[in-house]
Order: C-alpha cells, then sequence, then structure tokens
RNA sequence: GCGCCUGUAGCUCAGGGGAUAGAGCAGUGGACUUCUAAUCCACUGGUCGGGGGUUCGAAUCCUCCCAGGCGCACCA
C-alpha cells in the first residue's frame, strides 16, 4: 500500500504544487469499498486557493481523467475527496506474490536495526501463587518480545522476579510460627500462599507481627544464614512452579533476573545518590525530594538500613544499561505503579544518565472482580493455572462435540484454550481495566482467538483437499480474482506490516490482535461467497494463492501473539 | 486534598481531526445433500458522560464539571 500512496503522490505533487510526503500524509482510506481505495481530501487546498474543496477535487478528477498509473486505474471525484481506485489484478499479484515470496518473513522488517530493547515482565512474586493479575504482564510483555523482535530490534526478556522485600520476612515469620515441612513439600507455592494469607489476617490483630516481618528481612539483608536457607528454599519452590506455567505458555526469558540479582550493587546505588547530593536524610531515612518536578519524595532506604523496590530498580536500569547496552528498557507493570516509574526515570534523570528517558513504563489495567479489585493478601485471587487449565478443558469439550474424529484432540485444545486466554488480554487496550469474568474468558465464539484459528484451521482444509498443501505460483491465475470480497480480503492483507508498525510503535499488541480478527473476518465473508476447490483451473489457482497469502497472515500474525494456528480444530 | 487513567448501543469494546460513528455478545429472522455452522447474512439497538471553546469540519484537540478506577514515606 505504502509504493500505491507514493506513487499516487507522485502523480498529485505538480497538480497541488504540495510536497510528496506532505501528500502522503493526507492520503487516507475512504469508508466505504465503493468510494475507492484511497482518498485525497482537499480542505487544506481549499484555504490556500480559496476555493470550495469539492470544486478543488473535481478540477483534479478532471485532469486525472482517463489516465491511469501503475497501481491504480482511475481517480475519481467525489465531494471534496479525490477518490483513487486501485488497479486489482496489479495490486493483487504484486501483493500475493510477495507474501508467497516472503513467507513466515511477511511482515518482519529491520526498524529496529538490532538495537538492544530490555523487557522487564511478566515479574511474580515469589511466595505468591501465580494469579491472574499476573497473566497481563506475562502475556503483553512476551507479545512485544515478539513483535519488537519482528521489526528488527534485538529483545531481551528479562523476568524481574520479586524474589527479595519484606514479604520474605512476613513468610519467614509465618512459617515459623506455623509451618508444616510436609505440607509445604506436598503443595509448595498454596501451602506459601495459605500462609502468606494467614500473616495478613494475623496481623490485622497484632502489629508485632510487621515489625517482627521487618525484622526478620533486615536480617535477610544482611546475609544471615537462617533468613538466607528460608529464603533459597521458597525462591526454589516457587520457582519450579512457575517454571511448568511458562512451559505450558511457551515462554522463555533470556534472564530470570529478580530483585535479589542487584543486591550488591545497592551500596554502589546508595552511595551514588549521596555523593552527587540528590538524596538526603529524613526522619532516619534517605530520600530523594522530587517536589521541584510535581512527585511526592522517593524513598531509598529505610529507617531501619533496609532497601526498597525502588532502589533495586534503580540499580537494576543501571546493570541492564550496562550489561546490554540498550535503546530502549520497557517496563511491563501495572499502571497502579506510574508514579513510581515516574520517580525512577527522575531520579536517573538527576543522576545524570542521558538514557533515563529511554526508560519507559508500558502500563496496564487492573484485573478486578465485580465486587471490588482483587487482593493476594486477602486470598481473593483466581490462580492462573486453573484459568487455563478450565480453558483447555472447555476447549476439549467443544472440540469432542464438533470434531469427534479430530486425531490429536489434546494438542487442539491446549492451542485453542490457551490461545483464548491470551487474547482475551490482548485485544483491548492495555490500559483499560478489565472485569474477570469466567463467561467472557471461556468464550470462543465472535471476535475471539478461536475465530482466528478457525479461519486458519478451514483454509488448512482447503488446501489439504485441493491435493497440493503448496500450490505453485502463477502470475497469469491471479486476474482471475475479481469479486468484492476478495478485494476486500488483498487490500486487508497488504496492511500487515503496518499494523505491526503500528503496534510496535505503541507498544500495543493489541492493533495486532485486532487486525487478525478483521482478517479472519474478511476471510469468512469470502468462504462463504466463493467457493476455492472449483472446476476452472485459473480461477482455482488464484483462489488456492488467495488463501495461501491468509493462512501466512494469520500464521505469522498468531505467532507475534503467542498463539498457535492449528491445522485442525 | 493533589496527581494520573477511564467514560461510545442493554453488556464488552473498536475508532484518537475528515465523508453516513463501527464490531462482538445478547434479542429477532434466515443460510449446512456443497471446501469444518467455533461460520455467514439480515433486522433491532446511539444526547459518543455533561457544559463551554478551537476549527471549513470534533467521539477525536483545549477547558471546566460529573461519575468510576488507581496512586500519593518506611509494601512491591
Amino acid at each position: 500500500m505504502d509504493h500505491c500512496k507514493e506513487e499516487i503522490s507522485r502523480v498529485l505533487a505538480p497538480l497541488v504544487m504540495l510536497e510528496e510526503s506532505r501528500i502522503a500524509g493526507l492520503l487516507e482510506e475512504p469508508p466505504a469499498p465503493e468510494m475507492g481505495d484511497l482518498a485525497f481530501p482537499c480542505f487544506t487546498l481549499a484555504a490556500q486557493k480559496k476555493q470550495s474543496p469539492a470544486a478543488i477535487a473535481a478540477e483534479l478528477g478532471e485532469a486525472l481523467s482517463g489516465r491511469r498509473g501503475e497501481c491504480w486505474e482511475k481517480a475519481v471525484a467525489r465531494g471534496p475527496y479525490l477518490n483513487f481506485y486501485l488497479d486489482y489484478p496489479v495490486f493483487s499479484r504484486d501483493l500475493l506474490k510477495k507474501i508467497y515470496e516472503a513467507g513466515s518473513e511477511y511482515g518482519r522488517s529491520n526498524l529496529g536495526k538490532g538495537g538492544a530493547i530490555v523487557i522487564d515482565y511478566s515479574s511474580p512474586n515469589i511466595c505468591k501463587p501465580f494469579g491472574i493479575g499476573h497473566i497481563r504482564s506475562t502475556v503483553i510483555g512476551h507479545a512485544l518480545c515478539l513483535i519488537l523482535e519482528a521489526q528488527g530490534y534485538r529483545t531481551i526478556g528479562i523476568n524481574h522476579l520479586g524474589d527479595w522485600g519484606t514479604q520474605f520476612g512476613k513468610m519467614i515469620v509465618a512459617y515459623e510460627r506455623w509451618g508444616d515441612d510436609e505440607k509445604l513439600q506436598q503443595d509448595p507455592v498454596n501451602y506459601l500462599y495459605h500462609l502468606y494469607v494467614r500473616f495478613h489476617q494475623e496481623a490485622e490483630k497484632n502489629d508485632a507481627f510487621e515489625e517482627e516481618a521487618r525484622a526478620w528481612f533486615k536480617r535477610l539483608e544482611d546475609g544471615e544464614e537462617e533468613a538466607v536457607n528460608y529464603w533459597q528454599l521458597f525462591r526454589r519452590l516457587s520457582l519450579e512452579n512457575y517454571d511448568q506455567i511458562y512451559d505450558l505458555l511457551g515462554i522463555k526469558f533470556d534472564y530470570y533476573h529478580g530483585e535479589s540479582h542487584y543486591n550488591d550493587m545497592l551500596d554502589d546505588v546508595i552511595r551514588m545518590v549521596q555523593e552527587k547530593g540528590v538524596a538526603v536524610e529524613s526522619e532516619g531515612a534517605l530520600i530523594v525530594d522530587l517536589e521541584k518536578y510535581g512527585l511526592p519524595p522517593a524513598m531509598l532506604r529505610k529507617k531501619d538500613g533496609a532497601t526498597l523496590y525502588l532502589t533495586r530498580d534503580l540499580a537494576a536500569a543501571q546493570y541492564r544499561h550496562r550489561t546490554f547496552n540498550f535503546v530502549k528498557a520497557l517496563y511491563v507493570v501495572g499502571a497502579e505503579q506510574k508514579l513510581h516509574f515516574q520517580q525512577m526515570v527522575k531520579i536517573l534523570e538527576l543522576l545524570g544518565f542521558s538514557w533515563a528517558q529511554d526508560c519507559i513504563h508500558i502500563p496496564f489495567g487492573l484485573i478486578r472482580f465485580k465486587e471490588g479489585r482483587m487482593s493476594t493478601r486477602e486470598g481473593k485471587m483466581i490462580l492462573l493455572e486453573e484459568v487455563l487449565q478450565k480453558a483447555i478443558n472447555l476447549a476439549r469439550e467443544i472440540i469432542e462435540e464438533k470434531n469427534p474424529g479430530l486425531a490429536d484432540k489434546e494438542s487442539a485444545a491446549r492451542m485453542v484454550g490457551l490461545g483464548a486466554v491470551r487474547f482475551g488480554d490482548l485485544s483491548n487496550d492495555r490500559v483499560k481495566d478489565v472485569e474477570f469474568d469466567w463467561d467472557k474468558v471461556l468464550d470462543f465464539s465472535g471476535e475471539t482467538a478461536a475465530y482466528i484459528q478457525y479461519a486458519h484451521a478451514r483454509i488448512c482444509s482447503i488446501l489439504r483437499r485441493s491435493g497440493s498443501a503448496d500450490p505453485a505460483w502463477s502470475d497469469e491465475a491471479i486476474a482471475a480474482l475479481g469479486r468484492e470480497e476478495e478485494k476486500a480480503l488483498v487490500k486487508t492483507l497488504a496492511a500487515y506490516p503496518e499494523k505491526i508498525e503500528a503496534s510496535a510503535a505503541s507498544y500495543r499488541p493489541s492493533i495486532l490482535a485486532r487486525y487478525l480478527v478483521d482478517v479472519a473476518r474478511d476471510f469468512n465473508r469470502f468462504y462463504h461467497e466463493c467457493p476455492v476447490l472449483v472446476d476452472d483451473p485459473e480461477l482455482r489457482r488464484a483462489r488456492l494463492l488467495l488463501i495461501l497469502a491468509v493462512r501466512q497472515v494469520l500464521k505469522n500474525g498468531l505467532g507475534l501473539l503467542g498463539i498457535a494456528a492449528p491445522e485442525e480444530m
């Protein structure tokens, strides 16, 4: 589509006395296909020439009447717009050939030129079970890794495990008082969770518990053997559980650098902020006063000498820049931590790091219940494992009902069930809160992953029945495509690269997710109106090549969202 | 109190200066002897939270207000 815009801009430039790049920026898509494929609005020109936009459009239409270009067949004035109609035989041939030749590379680019992007995502808190709340960071972060990689960046996925902090003090207190080795070995994460909830219940009644917890964390920071042993035990057991989930989701991190990874860099951070005069002592604590910048003060060291999350994030940012020399460092973390990242970036700036602004918080909304927010402390949460398992089970039931003869039902159920959960988190704009609703999570109709996967599976099925999974390319055959459904499909396929680019530029996988629904919808319309396996050999070949391209885009696109594309379901 | 985010059809959400505001779900009616009906088609459904403003043109930008959410020193 881009080269069509360029060509049209070249044609218009001498007529309207505007720069080509300016014209290309103005070109837009008309609201309905019968109005053409690209429109040049004449409003800005009207102001300059002091004529009505409709008159200018008509004039341009007159000037171009009878003319055609390499990729367009006619230009027609309609109201204040000059509408260009694509030359579909040529456009379709060029596009489908491009997809045919590029295959799994279609949509990929080298915009990033190998620049390193560090992506901090998933980052569950040790000792707490993997809740549905953490799925957003996990799924969005993973999709961003894949999308940015497709734009030519070198991505470095880091699981910034919450494996340090006062919650370990709490866990140790709880385990010392109520812990049972046997129960811990049986079902470690759930048992730790049980203790965590109990701690907060007891702490409600007795302030001494919180104090005790802080003391234990201080002992952990000081490296006392007993505390460290507990910490190692809890950490190991939690990680074993997380790995099962990551395996199921097909996610591999480049590094599991949790907060504890930066422990021996914290003294340097403290020293640096003091030497540069960025931090001051206040009420026994070490803080950075950010009032000048409209931000509340940020604490780097508590009065008991223990450090905080922010201190470790400052260390982590410097470590990451030093180690990976990133062009961007993304933090896929809930919107409720916005202030934290504003403070972090501002402090990095005050410390004189030119790359401070390259640290970017990618916020997302909360998952909440109808009744209110989730709370790990109060035990009000839903386990991710449960959600994934239920989705897979339901997918299995539906497959059993709809396609009982399917050979590998288990694998298809996994692809569909996991796809549904992933898509649910990727298809809506990140920043919005979402209400957790089992019916919605377990819905496989309408705008869902299953809808896209089904389109893909149908195409695979047609290709199987055609007797050739990989029909040979033919320039001539493509001319047989002329139905509205076919043109719409071709045009949608052409938008794929720009959708990935938009997704990457705004760090919003939802753009790509929505687009894939459009592709699947256009395909389904085509499917119902245009039989592929017809007798006419040219038409048959043309449609086979068309659906081959659709399959490629669906597969590539789903791949960038971390969603599998089943051949049968 | 201050700051940030959100408000579009009964419900869940797209659209983020441009032509008649679109999907899905729910509802009603229709399409499987034909490439998988997890599909498709049609109909019904709107003070784009409200008021001002900028603009040839505002759901979209600015401003004030309302509602909900989230933050704001020893949690992460």
